[in-house]
DNA sequence: GTCTATACTGAGATAGAC
DNA sequence: GTCTATCTCAGTATAGAC
């Protein structure tokens, strides 16, 4: 998940794990300097502030997107990629995001959303800009964030990931994708 | 957005504007009897505990949704009701959902997952029954399942609800609803 | 430079007693 | 329905190990 060994990226791993497996509240910095096994201090070390440790996430989370759409933009079958990067569920990029709709949703989720809103942005465009059909892309970026929501509430069962891939794949190409 | 005026159902509201405004976070039972101009001791005559006051959400949210899917099966065109009924914003069905999407994502959320696992089916079954076709009636409850992330990340711009509504609409013709 | 360990402040929530 | 004691958390500070 880290993308090096860096105590930096454990942290921030860390931070992710505790954000999906036990929620905002138990985010505390505390609690994740225990995770990541360093200490308190060691953390504010690398994160100045609470909102320093959020503001690397969403780094990290744009990081991620912007290597996603490129990725994208190479596939040949752009619809069956975006929608696999959707549904694997233990992808970095993934936790990063199901972290993020968690913090987007606090009164001071602002930049979280405006993080979310930009990749959910260029994910539409990319999709639109290759199949040259606006609508179809916004069906199909809705159904993925529907996704989202199912995983955000823990309520994706990653035995069915496949399954579900396969039958919005089959509603895409129903609609021309 | 009460069923009556009941300090019950007051309350019941202060805690879903408590949570969409504020989270989860602020929506102690402190606050929401402060909101919904009771004493805490008031609050606590209704609900015997927090616990209580989530079942009370999630039993006025199953009500709510018992009575959406009734009127979809009465609707002439239940696509069109259906996704009417997910973009509109400020009913008490949305504000009661969008509050349960809240709880679903702590570790103490099983109840509220299971709730909307419920009404989230019988949508499903209820727009596949009538359409002849489970794959689109997947599609579009997942596409609305998508306009609810957006809601609960309060990303929606109510103004272009409106828009939204006819997109998606008209990508759910285009599959042959 | 990267931490550990410890201890403190101040804000805010919580829980119980009365 | 208020009062009080307690707790948790963010953030700061310090001194020192590797």
């Amino acid at each position: 998940m880290a993308r090096d060994g860096s105590t930096r990226e454990l942290l921030l791993d860390a931070y992710v794990a505790l954000l999906i497996e036990e929620g905002e509240r138990a985010a505390t910095v505390q609690a994740v300097a225990d995770r990541a096994g360093v200490s308190k201090g060691g953390l504010l070390y690398h994160f100045g502030s609470k909102a320093d440790l959020e503001a690397g996430l969403i780094e990290r989370f744009l990081a991620f997107g912007a290597e996603d759409v490129e990725a994208l933009l190479r596939a040949d079958d752009i619809v069956e990629a975006f929608l696999r990067s959707s549904i694997a569920v233990d992808s970095g990029f993934d936790r990063a995001t199901v972290a993020l709709v968690r913090l987007a949703q606090l009164p001071t989720g602002g930049p979280a959303r405006a993080a979310m809103q930009r990749i959910d942005d260029a994910y539409a465009s990319a999709i639109a800009e290759r199949l040259g059909d606006e609508e179809l892309a916004h069906a199909i970026v809705l159904m993925s964030d529907g996704i989202y929501l199912r995983s955000a509430m823990g309520a994706l069962d990653p035995a069915r990931a496949e399954a579900e891939l396969e039958s919005i794949l089959a509603i895409a190409r129903r609609l021309g994708a």
